[in-house]
DNA sequence: GCGCCCATGTAACTAGTTACATGATTCA
DNA sequence: TGAATCATGTAACTAGTTACATGGGCGC
């Protein structure tokens, strides 16, 4: 897998759109891609001055009364073609990585409630990105500055995968937990 | 989120069943745990060297004619506690990455062709993974050594895990190729 | 003769997280 | 008075990847 700083293209994706700072991009992200694409300051600033030295972006330091300054970014000319060049490349496929797989793989002695109760707390997790979702959708459907937009479509697409990849494990913490139950009974049994 | 080092627990699990060394756990590795958690030799020598060094493991070097010596390395009753103690304890959620759903969510400009591709490759490549959990399943069920492992019910559980979970994906895959159609639809509509 | 397997490891790098530092304003 | 927000950043670390180095044995 060849590594491309994806950050990089999260922030030019968005300056796109318009010119913000690393702060705001940090706030975009949050409200937006986060639950697909999380970043946080300390790797925001320094790939900014990167991409600056890049020419990928240009820096304004914009003074307001009472606020701190703001370095806001603009997109150049380079870093748009850039980032048309990386939407059209395919993707790369990464590694899953689920430590909670990692510990059943090795449970055979440990109780079956502590799994049982790690099934539970997973289900439970995988139920609130759902809810999640469903308040982004309604959202993003009725907000007068995103329900016209014709990226629309797109950001709906990114919601269904999260839609579809959770319910997919809801199902699997219902049959584990199956499972786990009629594994209690078959070890109640043999304690007779 | 606090980090913990997971592959010495990898290591340590393998290690509860049979002593090894780091080029076995790797084979072991790629055999069973790959699919939900892969390592590779960069990280499993170093990480092998400091479990010796907090007294995890124990190390062996056996010499065996016309091959390189081995290090076979053997879990401490102190590794054995460590081992256990991280398996009672309750699993922290990762963050999803999705580069695929980044490239969608700034695909506005992209020509629809292009993400129609990368979903068919989405999807036969998830297509090729849920194959591979079957075969797996297949071979675990019926090897001599593996069908009667009091194991198995929880090897079947992570690889239930993987079927559940791409089974979402592939039918995201198929809900965003509809989408993309009628978009293309109505698109080449108002070109009319 | 070529490539793969056995076996161990290091070097150099990118990615990502946590904690820390600063200092003003606004709101409860 | 204290917490939250605005705003930028660095330091120190852990995690993870790729490439490189070595060298014998085995099968085609």
């Amino acid at each position: 897998m060849s590594l491309t700083n994806i950050t990089k293209y999260a922030i030019l994706g968005a300056l796109n759109y318009m010119p913000i700072s690393g702060y705001d991009f940090k706030k975009f992200s949050d409200h937006s891609i986060a639950y697909f694409w999380n970043d946080n300051y300390a790797r925001i600033y320094p790939v900014l001055k990167e991409m600056e030295e890049e020419k990928l972006v240009t820096r304004e330091t914009m003074q307001t009364e009472g606020r701190p300054a703001k370095n806001v970014y603009s997109i150049t000319e380079k870093g748009r073609k850039e980032l048309k060049k990386w939407l059209l490349q395919p993707v790369e496929e990464r590694h899953l990585r689920e430590e909670l797989l990692l510990k059943i793989f090795f449970s055979e002695h440990v109780p079956l409630e502590n799994i049982k109760e790690k099934i539970r707390a997973k289900k439970e997790q995988t139920l609130r990105f759902l809810e999640e979702y469903s308040e982004i959708e309604r959202h993003i459907k009725t907000d007068e500055y995103t329900k016209e937009s014709s990226s629309l479509p797109f950001w709906l697409i990114t919601l269904n995968f999260g839609k579809h990849f959770r319910e997919g494990i809801i199902k699997w913490c219902d049959e584990t937990m199956e499972t786990l139950e009629s594994m209690e009974r078959i070890r109640s049994e043999l304690n007779k």
